[in-house]
DNA sequence: AACCAAATTTAGTCATGGCTAAAAAACTGT
DNA sequence: ACAGTTTTTTAGCCATGACTAAATTTGGTT
């Protein structure tokens, strides 16, 4: 009934909703293009899902899933978030290598296996990039950083989340020892979309591109 | 290319190869029963392994893996056995939990995920129930160990393996406390295919039926 | 040798979830 | 307001891997 794509579209489409960068307004072609499909085999599953009264959805303008999509979401999204973790503070994987594997892994496991690596982990409310794990009776709250590259010159701030969408920027943050809980000094900003230059940890200097900078989130002072 | 469907075939098909029961002969019907399918789909399934090589169809006669069929099969045999014992090991499953969690974690996982927990264990060489686990280039032994059912009146051995078909047997072995390494004494066999009384771990005493009798292998003194 | 039952294969169907090409609707700008 | 572009949907196709029903092969029995 309840097939890995349903659950990938489902999560993709939460993830969307909840993204401040299309407004809300989640379309077809956003989610065709997130999940790596044609526009055409995204129109397919949305009027699957519309049936099975996950989403509701408006030809031409979107959809919004329901109260019973969200939950499904919310379970994949906890699955994968509890996975990663337990990758990267059990098995010792490095930040670029967790999503990935934690993608397919989200689809098989039971609540048992869900529940004991919970427990294991110590009940932790924040995934391995700083993602807020939803709890099992589907609570989330969505805490609201800053973008570094938002930051003025001087300002220093505390690493709270990143971004986990490029696997290669991951690794190259890992580099430079960008954390979570790392602090952050933006030290100069070149003019014109330049980089920034960042004191991290209070110790090494890096200049920073604005889009690495634009992927990671911090609690400013 | 290799669906989760042509690995789960190939491992069965593996394993009724090396199993005793049916005399080396593996038949669509044998492999259609233990896969749970329909004969004419078991026969649909053969036909494309057989295409792509991975065994020899003698239609009407059985099958036989090829190298590149064993090989896959083994893979697939080696993920099973690390998950199901990092399953009982780490994550504290019982015997009866693991082969269910594992049928779905062992097409889902990477190498780095194999390697990881195979470090994490130690190079294991035998799996949660006692069964060899081949090494990452195929190699495997079947050790030929007795069934207890086997076992004259008055012969004492060691449990080295348990049948991990059915789940409920395998929580009735654990409530008795008949473990990998138990020692066991048979004290008693009643006539007329009758039950076999058991000693266990030299202090409690316990009568055994047949079918539980014959699902444990042992190694005798 | 011929018949019968059991095992196996063939033929045809279905659901899932992709795809492309073409049609339709919705946004643009003038 | 309408022409052109972009987005979205429709229509039709494909592979995978199940299924049932019917046909075929095998093997045992007399």
């Amino acid at each position: 009934m309840l097939t890995q794509a349903i659950e990938d579209y489902l999560k993709t489409i939460y993830k969307l909703q909840h993204s401040d960068e299309h407004g809300g307004r989640v379309t077809t072609s956003v989610i065709a293009s997130r999940m790596e499909v044609a526009a055409a085999s995204a129109t397919n599953m949305i009027k699957k899902l519309a049936e099975m009264n996950l989403l509701i959805y408006t030809p031409y303008h979107g959809v919004e899933l329901t109260a019973s999509g969200e939950k499904i979401a919310l379970e994949t999204i906890r699955h994968h978030r509890l996975i990663e973790l337990y990758l990267s503070q059990a098995l010792g994987y490095s930040w670029d290598q967790i999503d990935a594997e934690a993608d397919r892994l989200e689809h098989a496991i039971s609540e048992e296996f869900e529940d004991r690596i919970d427990e294991a982990l110590g009940y932790p409310t924040v995934g391995a990039h700083g993602e807020p794990i939803p709890t099992k009776q589907g609570q989330i709250d969505h805490p609201k950083y800053r973008r570094l590259s938002e930051l003025q010159d001087g300002q220093s701030a505390v690493i709270r989340r990143v971004s986990d969408r490029n696997p290669q920027m991951l690794r190259y943050m890992e580099n430079l020892q960008l954390r979570l809980g790392t602090r952050v000094e933006v030290t100069a900003k070149a003019p014109f979309n330049g980089p920034l230059q960042l004191k991290i940890d209070a110790s090494k200097e890096v200049s920073l591109g604005l889009e690495v900078a634009g992927s990671i989130f911090v609690e400013a002072d």
